[in-house]
RNA sequence: GCUGGAAUAGCUCAGUCGGUAGAGCACUUCACUCGUAAUGAAGGGGUCGUCGGUUCAAGUCCGAUUUCCAGCUCCA
């Protein structure tokens, strides 16, 4: 028997067999339940015996749609449980998100904790019950006054919306029914392990100039296991937040002397200084220089950057005699009078002018979270400077560059294009080819990418890469910005090989993005657990106690003589009291030192990392971890605090 | 900025009905001189975020404000 799948794919199978078994064989012997079933187009049960020739599209709990229909149908469980225990509540939208789902509600009493335990009570009920889901159909009139007749005045605004022809698509369960277009779950019954997870507000559709909502988070999966998994995973994200870790391992601080406005500590001063000395290092060798530009610059300026118009109300001003200035929220400006300064060949191109620049951008209280958005960072940017025919290998040279820094740190990563947003500058041809510039790269490196429409920056297109930290989440950080805006503002030239002025094209770039933000992602990427290159202290030297102190203080010179960043913990505390602290400070390496090592001048080892304990000769330690260093190794970590 | 919550010692937190503030860790001192994740004892440390109000009396009640947290909006 051959039965065509959704996708195309044919798939042959020895009998006739019912849907649910098919799914089963699709999902590779992992045994998920579908989700929900279209035979021939329409919707039906899983047990459903598939005959010859069908059209099957199944949705399974792995791909995207089917744990779309599985979040939506918890989605209106919720709803259904919110109308049973309180009818009075308006619901808006109820749609289904990456781990999950929510539901914005209107309800003069607003909600508490406690409803969200009666809530999940009653939702239990309704899995139970295995209520059947069913869709059906109303004019948009019927539908209008179907939601005017239940009073639920955002459903309706919702279907006014929608053209006049429309089929509106409505699905039910028992009692409840509501406004949706599918797909959803066969059977209440599936949603096996749910719970909701948070309270919040939110505007209707989106707009602050709209009426708050509450929103009630949740998050559904087929088994309790995967339920469990993930709180699990919520639990571990928490342990690891950057702003406890930041604190505990004395990296940086926040004040309210200055909301948003890291202050780096000693050992975060390390670690940053690290980042830049490999940053500077990397840029050198593929033919940067490196530039650095005023942190306040004229009003004027800004104007012709045309920042001032698109950005003014973030950035900070300030008069210097009598006349306006700014901080700088980007650093192209700076760059662009940098060029400006001398006549340029077509020789000088391409010409990769990096800066480590300090920026200021005011963004709004309620955004700032940690190191993660904050008001004043540096970027790692770089200005490049070329002629057209050198777009797709410089982009090509960037994109290379960018993923030797995330591997590095052991960062998987994807890729997104972002077209033109709405407020922008520049004419149609400018945007088509710079849009299709970096389209052009991305293919002839054969990367995969997605087209975020509309998402571009107000002067033109770009490519983002969202990396993905170790416990799967995703970060945007690098991006590479096509302009051809900024070099005709400020009227930026070469000369070409025909003796005539041209104009050169600019791109933007970042890797890390902002330093302090990347931080604050490595930290969590690792746990604070850095890799021996990156830790603030490298190799804590512990005496077992004052009579041996003479004998670390040696090791602790031969260490910081070949360059490993060592301390010695001195006080008079027993050695299980240092190693628990030096452990809890994720320090990589620990020597205990004693009467015995003191005799045979070798060191006892203890580290974070698997099979380096025992004892060992000095010289061959420090040589071990400078390769280490050197080599910028990421070691796996044993076993996690 | 918006909605909701929080703010008590360096950190984590307790503090009942309004009656003048408490623990653990950290810190200091002393004793112990120790072999792989917390030695014992003693001591110092707080205008209870800030300003105002109610009260005989405010950490506690009320208002404003600042900062933080969750989410929304925003992130060129």
């Amino acid at each position: 028997m051959k039965i065509t799948l959704k996708d195309g794919s044919v798939m042959e199978f020895a009998q006739e067999m019912a849907i649910i078994d098919i799914a089963k064989e699709i999902s590779e012997g992992l045994a998920r339940v579908a989700t929900s079933a279209k035979l021939n187009g329409e919707i039906t049960d899983l047990r459903t015996v598939v005959k010859e020739d069908a059209e099957l599209e199944i949705l399974t709990f792995d791909s995207e749609d089917g744990k779309g229909a599985f979040h939506h149908t918890a989605a209106h469980i919720m709803a259904q449980a919110v109308k049973r225990l309180y009818p009075e509540t308006k619901l808006a939208i109820g749609p289904s998100i990456a781990n999950g789902f929510y539901y914005d509600l209107d309800r003069e009493t607003p909600f508490v904790a406690e409803d969200l335990e009666k809530i999940e009570a009653e939702m239990k009920k309704i899995v139970k019950e295995g209520l059947a889901l069913e869709q059906f159909t109303k004019s948009r009139e019927d539908a209008i006054a179907y939601f005017k007749e239940k009073e639920e005045p955002y459903k309706v605004e919702l279907i006014e919306d929608l053209p006049e022809d429309a089929e509106i698509s409505f699905y039910s369960q028992g009692e409840f029914t509501d406004l949706c277009a599918g797909p959803h779950l066969m059977s209440t019954k599936t949603v096996k392990a749910f719970k909701l997870t948070s309270l919040a507000g939110a505007y209707w559709r989106g707009d602050e100039k709209n009426k708050m909502l509450t929103r009630i988070y949740g998050v559904a999966y087929p088994k309790k296991a995967e339920l469990d998994e993930y709180l699990h995973m919520m639990e571990e994200a928490k342990k690891r937040d950057h702003r406890k870790l930041g604190r505990e391992l004395g990296l940086f601080m926040m004040c309210d002397e200055g909301p948003g406005f890291p202050f780096f500590l000693p050992k975060g001063m390390v670690l940053k200084n690290t980042l830049l000395e490999y940053w500077r290092d990397l840029h050198k060798k593929n033919g940067y220089v490196e530039i650095n530009t005023p942190i306040i610059l004229s009003r004027h300026l800004w104007e012709n950057s045309g920042h001032w118009d698109h950005y003014k109300d973030n950035m900070y001003t300030t008069v210097i005699d009598d006349e306006d200035f700014a901080v700088k929220p980007m650093n192209c400006p700076g760059g662009m009078l940098v060029y400006k300064s001398e006549p340029h060949s077509y020789k000088d191109l391409p010409l990769r002018a990096g800066e480590l620049g300090l920026v200021h951008r005011h963004e709004k209280s309620g955004a700032l979270h940690g190191l993660f958005r904050v008001r004043c960072f540096t970027q790692d940017d770089a200005h490049i400077f070329m002629t057209p025919e050198q777009i797709r290998d410089e982009i090509k040279g960037v994109a290379r560059l960018i993923d030797e820094v995330y591997s590095l740190f052991g960062f998987k990563y994807h890729v997104e294009l972002s077209t033109r947003p709405e407020d922008s500058m520049g004419s149609d041809e400018d945007w088509e080819l710079a849009t299709e510039g970096l389209r052009g790269a991305l293919d002839d490196l054969g990367l995969e990418y997605v087209v975020n429409e509309g998402d571009g920056a107000f002067y033109g297109p770009k490519i983002d890469f969202h990396l993905e930290d170790s416990i799967g989440r995703t970060w945007q950080c690098g991006t590479i910005q096509l302009d051809m805006q900024m070099p005709q503002r400020f009227e930026l030239e070469y000369t070409g090989a025909d003796g005539e002025k041209h104009r050169p094209i600019m791109i933007h770039r970042v890797a890390f993005g902002s330093i302090e933000r990347f931080i604050g992602i490595l930290i969590e990427h690792f746990a604070g657990a850095f890799p021996t290159w990156l830790a603030p202290v490298q190799v804590k030297v512990l005496p077992i106690s004052d009579k041996y102190m003479d004998y670390g203080q040696k090791v602790l010179a031969e260490l910081e003589a070949a360059g490993i960043r060592a301390e010695i913990d001195t006080r008079a505390e027993k050695i299980g009291y240092k190693i628990r602290e030096a452990q809890m400070n994720k320090i990589p390496y620990m020597l205990v030192v004693g009467a015995k090592e003191e005799e045979t001048g070798v060191v006892s080892v203890r580290s974070r990392f698997a099979g380096d304990e025992g004892q060992k000769e000095l010289a061959d330690f420090i040589c071990a971890v400078k390769e280490e260093i050197e080599g910028k190794v990421i070691r796996q970590v044993e076993k996690e605090d």
